[in-house]
DNA sequence: GTTTCGATATCGGTT
DNA sequence: AACCGATGTCGAAAC
């Protein structure tokens, strides 16, 4: 799997060494050590020399990362051509992408080392506690929000947006939900007041909105009072006794 | 820089050269092999064993990479505390936050090799084209949007957000700008409209919404005209005189 | 600590 | 290819 290892590489070695790796196809590459990044594109960017660790995985996209956070100090998605050459003694990638156009070139000014090795497709993968989740719970049992519920829809497109859920309460009143996986802010509320105004502007009924997320910002909740809105807590992971019973599985 | 490299490290071997990696901070530590991963918080997620790449930086963020994308499989931004065991012969990685409540779980199932190095902060690092840059250009000089238009404020905050620019136009009208870096869609519209729609609601006179963008969505431009309000057209980078100047500098 | 907002957002689905 | 919306968004600044 560890295809092979450098140290303080020379650069023609180095370069020699990504330029295999890389037209091999399916190998990470990682170089770490003194580099600097340079960027342009959507914006553009420039990383003073400096220690940095560089990926490049083996569907072409770059990143490279600091000492700090999860976010790469610079990166490239998936990128139509990665090259490597040697300019003026220093090894250079340069991965490039076409639309958008965009550069990245990163000078390996001091590498402490290089290596490449293989990491093949995983096996699965499950997220729980999606908004798409929530949707499909939430439809098959509309009760959850208020009883009395029952569905009318899924994604309905309106002129500004696809309605998340709407649904007829005990009085006939349509309702329309908006889903948040998370705690809801201002924003989420504007998304509901446009549905909403939306659906009242075809439908002669009584028409009630509903934000439904498992919390709501302050300021989110005044705006939803004044707007005439409701707001319904609803657990994006799944109930507590399961919730539980799935943690104690996990840990 | 680089520490210490493990190929095929039996358990006990890797939770040792974990935990005193961890425990000595400033250190990169990476592990590549076959690994599972479970993440329990805002959600909950489990990746069956599979080849994967895991790197803790010395913040206490960890990030688990799969073979494709910018993004990782899975992460933890920076944790509270990290820990390493060995339960039922297999090391195993604890990453915990406290706020959200979240864990990361990394056990590994056959690791190919463990390494550890250091990566010092680096040097600095200058990002073009970002909005606030954009903010700054039209503030000091609004004609660039407009003939005649006199900058009001920057940032001036309404009952529904802040305000990106507010100017004054030759005829004297109140001029909401809405600025956006990239191609603006029809969130940025509606964003402009509650602006525009807020300022009327104090302002007797006349009051014009601008959005200024490098480009715009098709949908989003129908819905501006439908509104009223109006599309500018605003680079992001500098002028292609000095864009070219400066990608001629960077390659 | 909470809230807000930008981001080279990335990524996937749909048209 | 463009558009749209979710994201465990992350991360920083303002409050």
């Amino acid at each position: 799997m560890l295809r092979a290892v450098l140290t303080r590489p020379a650069p023609d070695e180095l370069a020699e060494f990504l330029a295999e790796a890389l037209r091999d196809g399916g190998a990470v590459v990682q170089v770490a050590g003194e580099l600097e990044v340079f960027y342009s594109g959507r914006a553009a960017s420039v990383a003073e020399a400096g220690d940095y660790l560089l990926i490049v995985k083996p569907d072409g996209s770059v990143q490279v990362h600091g000492p700090r956070g999860v976010k790469p100090l610079n990166w490239q998605p998936q990128t139509d051509d990665v090259r490597v050459t040697c300019e003026d003694g220093v090894a250079v990638l340069v991965a490039e992408r076409f639309t958008p156009p965009e550069t990245l070139r990163v000078g390996f000014v001091a590498p402490e080392f290089a290596q490449a090795f293989e990491l093949k497709d995983g096996g699965s993968f499950v997220l729980l506690g999606t908004e798409a989740e929530m949707q499909a719970a939430l439809a098959s049992d509309p009760s959850v929000i208020e009883p009395g519920l029952t569905l009318v829809d899924l994604e309905l497109p309106t002129d500004v947006g696809g309605i998340d859920l709407l649904a007829r309460d005990a009085s006939g009143a349509l309702v329309v939900v908006e889903l948040k996986r998370g705690r809801a802010g201002h924003e989420a509320v504007h998304q509901l007041a446009r549905y909403v105004e939306s659906v009242r502007s075809v439908w002669p009924g009584a028409v009630r909105g509903i934000l439904a997320a498992p919390a709501v910002t302050a300021p989110a909740l005044n705006r939803l009072g004044a707007l005439g809105l409701e707001f319904r807590e609803v657990s994006a992971l799944p109930g507590p006794k399961q919730e539980t019973a799935v943690q104690d599985a996990l840990f």
